[in-house]
DNA sequence: AAAAGAAGTGTATCGAGTACACCTATGCCT
DNA sequence: AGGCATAGGTGTACTCGATACACTTCTTTT
């Protein structure tokens, strides 16, 4: 029954990545400065069209990597635009994907010749189309995800400092922690593991770096934040 | 730029939903016996083809008029599945959408016609392509759901006792819960009121029916179950 | 009038979350 | 060399929400 399907209309499918990043204390998000039409000059999430010879998330993967180089980030749908006249020019259906990088990890040359760059998220310049409101849905992803899973894990260097994890915490909840509680979280965490090696960088005294222990986590994943 | 969009391949869009229900103590799911090609005769969700003239949550709410009568029914999308062949018959990129409906509400003739019927959660049939991976991730949204708001205004009728109210929570979550500690978080809801009214039905001494006050809680949606 | 069956009700304990202030180690400046 | 500036590091007490737990009440049926 041929029919069942042809008898139906078919429509440009999109993927846009909502990438977040984590840097001098305050969370940042990847944007590109379109130098293409439609309303080029204008700013935008890194988006593409889906092919025919891959699936849905493989396309998200393809564009993540397209603009930043890297590979196997874990990237998560936020969901899925469909109004009629979203994009002024053609009907475009896209899906919205999130995800967390490193931002010291990506390939800089490459992000600067698509013409990107990290904007600090409190501070978002106007966006095309819908993607504001991506933008939103995704920040509440976030927020979801960073108080039942450690992002840490993806948005840190491999060894960082107690003050700066707190730091991403206060970035990502938006409000200051009391610092000897927060510590006293982080110890009962046995997958935060400390190292003997100290960052001097941050202040005279010097602070204890830690690590991800990824195995120890996977064994007890209790984690609050 | 015209060829901006047209270099790019186009897809079938459709829209899958995946509808709770509580009856007689246990969740139901609505599911179709398929009496149409691909996988006549097979179980599947209840799904229909994105048209032009409507958006993807458009076509969600017009499919599940199509099948039970009803309208302007909260639906929120679950999930964008896009894998290449999983309509082993054309691709089709699929967004999953899932309601909470009350049971005694629907048109249950229009639902008989299009053969569908009820079935319980824990005694699920096999079902076609990627239903049944929606289906979880469904039901993972809704145990989300009904822990941070009071999903018994759409599951329930207008009045139900507290006796109904616990099974209720206690099918959502698998476990049992207990009595005073229920009806003691109840009590501190103000929207869900006592009303002077007995139900007979369920005991000889009779329970007092309660309803849900929506107004109240707009005002102060403070609710933990 | 006794039995059956669901409705309804209160208290004590435990643990998690929160509020809160001072000393320490080092580099830098004078 | 000594003092000052700066971030790092540490412990306790209180409050509130979550949980465990058992008996009485009301009405119908026999």
């Amino acid at each position: 029954m041929a029919t069942y399907y042809s008898i139906n209309p078919k429509f440009y499918v999109s993927v846009d990545c909502i990438i977040f990043g984590f840097d001098k204390g305050s969370l940042k998000l990847l944007l590109l400065k379109r130098n293409f039409e439609p309303q080029k000059g204008s700013w935008s999430l890194m988006g593409g069209f889906v092919q025919e010879d891959e699936s849905v998330d493989e396309a998200a993967q393809r564009v993540l990597k397209e603009l930043t180089g890297l590979e196997n980030v874990y990237m998560e749908q936020v969901g899925t635009y469909g109004d009629v006249h979203r994009d002024p020019g053609e009907r475009v259906i896209s899906v919205a994907y999130s995800a967390l990088i490193n931002i010291n990890e990506y390939d800089r040359e490459l992000v600067d010749c698509h013409n990107a760059s990290w904007t600090a998220l409190d501070n978002l310049p106007p966006l095309v189309f819908d993607h504001q409101q991506m933008v939103e849905q995704a920040l509440a992803w976030f927020r979801r995800k960073a108080s039942s899973e450690p992002v840490g894990f993806e948005l840190l260097p491999e060894l960082f400092t107690l003050t700066q994890l707190q730091n991403l915490y206060e970035a990502v909840y938006g409000k200051r922690m009391d610092k000897r509680n927060f510590r006293k979280q982080v110890a009962m965490m046995d997958f935060i593991e400390k190292t003997d090696l100290i960052d001097k960088t941050g202040s005279k005294r010097g602070a204890a770096l830690y690590r991800f222990n990824e195995n120890t986590y996977r064994m007890a994943p209790k984690f609050k934040l």
